[in-house]
RNA sequence: GCCCUCGUGGCGGAAUUGGAAUACGCGUAUGGCUUAGGACCAUAUGUCGAAAGACUUGUGGGUUCGAGUCCCACCGAGGGCACCA
């Protein structure tokens, strides 16, 4: 028998496979479609990661052991090619991105063919190609018509770097997620898509599934809606936490005037609190230095200068260094403004400080020193009045977290716990928690000065990017008319070639700078009008690439609804967990609002997502600065695709990530050549179903594959080819089969060559059918009867120790056990002259004397 | 600061409902085969001990006939959020 050679069997099955379209599943016909989804690349210049190949094999393994189970997989790939990620490259290597990004897809795509995965090249998609950003641009329309895109000035976060605003979701601990630069806060007019109009429902979907949140073809039932969608927890963690929800009321403060200007302007104040109980404590507000009622009131302030002064020391500041809690709580107070405190008609005080945030709640906050730690922190440092309203002391144990200390009548710490209502009128004695609906109650029945109210963390998406490497942004300004939508019969706004792509730093995109492409007619009076030129976020593109694959033989509609029923949701989606709050939450909500204007008929646009843990090399993270960062290409070349495959997938949990060890490879490498050399000694035709590990196998295997649970099956594996080449006379035809068919999600070339070997010997490859693929076969079943051996071991204890162990037929009764064990000479021995207390017996695993 | 996850041999990692801790693999050692091997085969491989046996899943306690697994406290690592009112 010729030697285990990788290279040569493994390129031959490429390309029969390819040529006989073995993988391809027919989207229109498919009586059972199964949509396997990976998350789609972004074509570096350094080639594919061994992460991606990671991410990759373990979606692929899936995707072919559904197969296997009847189902019609549709496995598509693509590139996510537009982005500042690509472009910084270009900017960097001083070649032109349009040239840089072929290059480095057209080298993916001939790497990612070597990994031996179902891809199905006929549906790639490229978000660079205007066939394809057309449809975003598109959808950018769509958005806009239904009143989810919008113009608007907010102060945004700047890369100096990077030379663009950023989305919220881009900025990591006050820096750019690309590049790690400090971020700085700007003034301007930015296009943003309104996802909080979809907060509620992005949450509330995580924890409990809506009726028909998959569709009319997914039934839920109620298990499904009550575990909500089944996603990692740990994503839906992450954005739950971003989406940051808080239950409270909005409380209005009615502005102190005087008589003859009592009508002039705003009223009142209102604040956002999750603890209205505290309302009696509350002894000063403070707002945000960008809260508008500074400005409307501007004449009234006393100390104005002071006030613009510490204002315009605030737009200086950092982000970072403005939410720096360890920086010491500084403010102004606007003297000449006071506002009436509902419940108790109080004048208090209203100052400005930079820790209230602008874009939260309603950007002013009411402090509570003795109950709130930063309001404590503020009034110390200006010596402001402090009233206690929340007392620890209950009839009941104290809670848990009492953190009040009381030295000299005076607070050294805010109580931040619940409690019971003191100094608060008619609540006194009242529960905290119970005091939180009735003053809210109380004051909404009286002058409606309240009312209950919900905020979220969560930040429209910000899209427009000042750059040039992305899909422009379909809008034209018409000095008469305003902002106008492209129509869409015009789409796609192509973006113009220009040698000048460099981000210019001056706040607009490279793209202003080109005559022809910014001059345009307005499309409502055809006067002349000037072209949007900043760019989508890359995250736009890859919001709705899913719904573009099984579509992408439509060049007249961004999907085709036919199919889209069919084909979506996605039954199965596997990435990085890194997208939590980006990519992943970005397709929710396109998918969520696409639904709202009836373009589609689910919300949720993955049915299952999963994500892969991370990579290690030998105890370290890999990175370029280190050195350590694996190549595929070596691994595959020298070892071939499916050695590397399975390596990857034994190194661990696939969810938890693993260590790669060069040696550990060897290890895979002797397992497949073991198999190989096997197949040359097969001497049993018949037999071999009834072994009991083969069944104990198929089940095994089955139930980890099922549950991703990869370095395990593997191990199962391992197990039965060491069994099978010890005892020859169990290696059948039956048992060897069985054997290729569970490792073929593994390694599909090797088990493909064996099997055509062993089932069609002499063949020609020309007379290779699809049909007869390794891969088109059904997934072996077990015996349930076959997988409990006769007897097992007993371990016999004394008091819990192990002091024996019997062979035993499986259905020993505990009298007969008990017997045997006492019987036995080493028991004898701990259990001589004692009196037995008590016998626990467990069928097939142990008894336990206790003496 | 708050929240989440995780601590098992020299290493990656196994361990159904609490029931043989260290499966599988790497590495290492010894022997065989070999002109040679970083190839292959066999055996061994948690610690202490000559052995019987004792000890061992981050540390300390608890529940239990029995705990890696459940409970409490602490220590350590990784991750998320972080002045969100």
């Amino acid at each position: 028998m010729e030697n285990y050679n990788p290279q040569k069997i493994e390129e031959k099955w490429r390309k029969i496979w390819e040529a006989k379209k073995v993988f391809q599943a027919d989207l229109k016909e498919a009586k059972n479609p199964y949509y396997n989804l990976m998350m789609f690349p972004y074509p570096s210049a350094e080639g594919l990661h061994v992460g991606n190949v990671y991410a990759f094999t373990g979606s692929d393994i899936h995707g072919r052991f559904r197969r296997h189970q009847g189902f019609d997989v549709f496995e598509p790939i693509g590139f996510d090619a537009f982005g500042i990620h690509s472009e910084n490259f270009a900017i960097k290597k001083g070649i032109h991105p349009k040239i840089l990004v072929k290059k480095n897809v057209d080298n993916f795509r001939h790497q990612l063919k070597n990994l031996g995965c179902l891809f199905d090249w006929g549906h790639e998609v490229n978000t660079t190609d205007p066939k394809y950003y057309k449809w975003t641009q598109w959808l950018f329309l769509q958005l806009y018509k239904a009143g989810l895109a919008c113009r608007k000035k907010a102060p945004v976060d700047w890369c100096p770097s990077c030379k663009t605003v950023l989305a919220d979701e881009q900025v990591i601990n006050g820096k750019c997620e690309r590049c790690d630069s400090q971020v700085i806060q700007k003034e301007t007019e930015q296009w943003f898509l309104k996802i909080t109009n979809y907060a509620e429902k992005l949450l509330k979907n995580l924890e409990h599934l809506s009726e028909g949140a998959l569709g009319s073809k997914i039934k839920i039932t109620p298990e499904m809606a009550k575990a909500g969608i089944d996603w990692s927890e740990k994503t839906k963690f992450s954005q739950k936490n971003w989406i940051g929800k808080s239950e409270g009321a909005l409380i209005k403060f009615k502005i102190k005037k005087e008589p003859y200007e009592e009508k002039k302007g705003s009223s009142e104040i209102e604040v956002f609190t999750t603890r209205p109980d505290t309302l009696f404590g509350c002894t000063y507000l403070v707002l945000a230095p960008e809260h508008p009622v500074i400005k409307e009131f501007k004449t009234k302030i006393l100390n104005l200068k002071n006030v613009e002064k510490y204002i315009e020391e605030t737009r200086k500041e950092s982000e970072t260094d403005r939410l720096n809690e360890e920086k010491e709580k500084v403010g102004v107070e606007l003297k000449g403004i006071k506002v009436i405190n509902p419940v108790n008609q109080r004048e208090i005080p209203v100052w400005i400080a930079d820790y209230v945030l602008v874009h939260y709640g309603t950007g002013a906050v009411m402090a509570v020193p003795c109950h709130d730690q930063r309001d404590f922190d503020f009034a110390k440092a200006y010596n402001l009045p402090m009233i206690e309203v929340i007392s620890s002391y209950q009839k009941e144990p104290l809670p848990k977290k009492v953190s009040q200390v009381v030295s000299n009548g005076t607070f050294e710490k805010a109580y931040e716990g619940d409690g019971v209502l003191i100094n608060s009128g008619r609540f006194d004695g009242m529960n905290s928690k119970e005091a939180q609906e009735k003053i809210v109650e109380w004051l909404n029945k009286k002058d409606q000065s309240a009312k209950k109210s919900v905020c979220y963390k969560l930040r429209d998406w910000l899209i427009s990017r000042q750059r040039y490497w992305g899909a422009p942004i379909p809008m034209i300004y018409c000095e008469k008319c305003g902002w106008q939508p492209v129509p869409e019969k015009d789409l796609p706004v192509l973006l113009p070639y220009t040698k000048n792509f460099r981000p210019k730093g001056t706040g607009v995109s490279p793209l202003d700078s080109i005559e022809s492409f910014v001059k345009a007619k307005c499309p409502k009076c055809k006067g002349n009008a000037k072209r949007e030129t900043d760019v989508c976020d890359t995250f736009m593109d890859s919001s709705w690439y899913f719904i573009r694959y099984p579509s992408t033989n439509f060049n007249n509609k961004a999907f085709d609804n036919e199919i889209t029923k069919k084909w979506l949701p996605v039954d199965m989606y596997i990435g990085g967990h890194e997208h939590a709050v980006l990519h992943l939450m970005y397709s929710r909500f396109i998918t969520m609002a696409l639904k709202d204007m009836g373009l589609i008929d689910f919300e949720e646009p993955f049915k299952k997502f999963r994500a892969h843990g991370l990579l290690t090399k030998e105890g370290a993270k890999m990175s370029k600065s280190k050195g350590n960062v694996v190549n595929p290409d070596d691994y595959y070349k020298k070892f071939g695709t499916d050695t590397l495959r399975t390596y990857l997938m034994f190194l661990g949990p696939f969810e938890q990530g693993g260590d790669w060890q060069d040696l550990g490879i060897n290890g895979v490498k002797r397992f497949l050549e073991k198999i190989w050399l096997l197949s040359g000694e097969i001497k049993n035709k018949s037999g071999g179903e009834n072994d009991i590990l083969l069944n104990q196998t198929i089940k095994k295997v089955t139930e980890d594959l099922e549950n991703l649970r990869y370095n395990t099956a593997i191990s199962a594996l391992m197990i039965l080819v060491n069994h099978l080449s010890e005892n020859k006379d169990q290696l059948t035809v039956k048992s060897f089969k069985t054997l290729l068919l569970l490792l073929s999600p593994f390694a599909p070339h090797l088990t493909e060559e064996l099997w055509q070997k062993i089932n069609y010997p002499g063949a020609k490859l020309s007379a290779y059918l699809s049909g007869n693929s390794i891969h088109s076969r059904p997934w072996p079943e077990y015996n349930p009867k076959l997988i409990k051996e006769k007897t097992a071991t007993l371990i016999i204890q004394v008091n819990g120790k192990i002091r024996d162990k019997i062979e035993v037929n499986v259905n020993i009764s505990k009298e007969e056990a008990e017997a045997l064990a006492i019987s036995r000479e080493k028991v004898k021995n701990w259990v001589a002259g004692k009196e037995i207390k008590k016998v626990i017996f467990v069928p097939e695993k142990l008894i336990n004397i206790v003496i």
